[in-house]
DNA sequence: TTGTAGGCGTTATCAG
DNA sequence: CTGATAACGCCTACAA
């Protein structure tokens, strides 16, 4: 229990020790380090004098010394994306058991934060790093290419660059949510996605145009409302639709496909505001796979995301490139599965009634 | 858009900068730094130069000068609950406006591990420390008594700590959420709540204590079940007691008192499993008030926590301490609610029937 | 076994 | 207006 000494201002350094004990600062410093060439019986004089002093190494200063931080930076889109936050939690959980410290940096879709942090990133000298881009805009992509196998890319595949990637098939996943409803008959649906300059937002777009392609429906892309992920925000589209935009289309839209589960909670609010029934009115399905998902009302059906299986490939990565010193590059890519819930009718049984 | 030279290994410094230019490197440190003793022909050179050699200033070398990082640490119990997660993602998006970093760290209500998290902090130098207390034993706060006025308290109360407090009544939450109960009829709850030893949840079980005491009804400390948030673990709560420890209760239960909206899930859960329905056979009351659990099957009945609030009060400490110089603490308390939705049963009007 | 010197990349204080 | 120098706290050859 370190008790202060009188003028508990100073800070202490292993030079204030050095003073406090007698001997010269680097045989403090080696003494701290555990270096067999310090007398056991100073080394002991040493460590209990830094902890009566209540003595804290400088990470700045070793760092400084060293080039390492033990530190692993991670730039997401948006942190708040409950995916990305389970993601971001156990990296940083499993990295702390390592020594590492992690630190988060949000996007907010915007390249000119994403710069701004990246430039952050690079002046505190992380470690390593772990970027979901916000563009298909190499600008920003540049700055980070003097040590590819430092970087891990995470939600998009990037050919040109030789680093590590953790890819997750959005197209795949906005097909797979497509089919389904258009194997139950629902032809005309309304999209609610992110900006489509972010690139998995436009993926789930493609792979959605995909499977109306496929089923040879038309795909009407102004059925398509982009906007930022939130309940308020997906409840905002549908208020829109309901109340100006009802007559801009001639079909009805009987279901909606959206990026994330949150948004389709907004459409779950819209229908307890405007008084519609999910599925009997309108049909949703989401994308994630929130655990809560589960219980919602009525069940959703969502497209799962692997999540954990991201997590422990984002860990993998950086297990074996920081701590085991590998150096070639990997290249994960985690599939999307459609999970069968409650919110989407089927539009052709109804017909054969 | 930086070219890179031939030899880009090198690190890019104010030296390396100097010799290219042909000047000395203070002269590079104070054109970088917009000093106005510098003649703007020179300073245009350098700046450009810095620019086409990729220059990034090192902020470790930066911090050592100065003794100040531009970060702020947050330390919680577990980042992973949705409402912390909330607040440290408003804090971090806010913070980084104003050029700070912050960092996360996550003691999982460990002490060990707290107190790993604040010396790692304390090395690295943080400008400010948020943090959340695994414990009431003062050993690792005492840690952080030498700066009162860069430190914030979060969810509790320490009388003995002169720092800021970001503080959380869970106690009068659990009184609001048992009494909901007991009004209802429902004098045999199961409580499942987090580890005693964590101080919030012990004020959660005080409050509901206490409501069972005005209403007259015994307490059975036997009902308490603690276990870490998560779905999962609530649902084995639940299955625990079907499957084993049935007739361990005289009383059957009928309602379920949760320390957050997560372990309530947990009892949807079970609830699906074992087909018994909410709130006809269990009734259920969570807390936090989980934006989704508006939609829940049925709707949660729950304790709201004004998390925006919280948010807004961390945020405003930290402005006024690091932005504005001010050095008085602040103590900000908030009072949580009860939201009515659908999952408690009036077990009186039954009887009345 | 311990001490000395030099340097990691900056900034600040002086001289020139 | 520009340059040399010291210092921030630490580590590591090398010397004693």
């Amino acid at each position: 229990m370190p008790v202060m000494t009188s003028e508990s201002n100073k800070r202490v350094t292993i030079k204030s020790i050095a003073k406090e004990v007698g001997v010269s600062f680097s045989t403090v410093s080696k003494a701290l380090n555990n270096d067999p060439a310090i007398k056991k019986s100073t080394r002991l004089l040493i460590l209990n004098k830094a902890n009566e002093m209540g003595y804290t190494p400088n990470s700045l200063a070793k760092g400084l010394r060293s080039h390492s931080t033990k530190t692993v930076a991670i730039i997401f889109s948006d942190i708040e994306n409950p995916v990305l936050t389970y993601i971001f939690c156990k990296i940083l959980t499993k990295m702390a058991e390592h020594g590492y410290t992690t630190m988060i940096f949000d996007s907010q879709f915007n390249e000119n934060t994403e710069r701004a942090n990246i430039l952050t990133v690079l002046s505190r000298q992380a470690d390593f790093i772990i970027l979901e881009p916000t563009s298909m805009n190499p600008d920003n992509l540049r700055l980070l290419s003097k040590t590819p196998n430092r970087l891990t890319l995470q939600g998009i595949r990037y050919e040109t660059m030789n680093c590590h990637h953790v890819h997750v098939d959005y197209a795949h996943g906005g097909y797979l949510a497509a089919c389904e409803m258009l194997s139950n008959g629902h032809k005309n649906c309304l999209v609610i996605t992110e900006a489509l300059s972010f690139p998995t937002s436009r993926e789930f777009v493609f792979g959605i145009e995909r499977a109306y392609n496929e089923y040879g429906v038309p795909f009407n892309r102004d059925m398509v409302k982009t906007t930022h992920s939130s309940i308020t925000n997906g409840f905002q589209v549908i208020q829109q639709l309901w109340d100006h935009d009802k007559n801009a289309f001639s079909v009805p839209i009987t279901g909606v496909l959206t990026f994330d589960d949150i948004l389709a909670y907004g459409v779950y609010k819209a229908a307890l505001q405007y008084n519609f029934k999910i599925p009997d009115d309108i049909s949703v399905i989401g994308f994630d796979d929130n655990p809560i998902s589960a219980f919602s009302m009525p069940p959703l059906t969502t497209i799962h995301l692997p999540k954990d299986k991201m997590a422990e490939n984002h860990i993998n990565i950086l297990q074996s490139t920081l701590l085991s010193g590998r150096t070639e590059t990997c290249f994960f890519s985690a599939d999307p599965t459609l999970v069968v819930r409650g919110s989407v009718r089927n539009l052709l049984e109804k017909k054969r009634n």
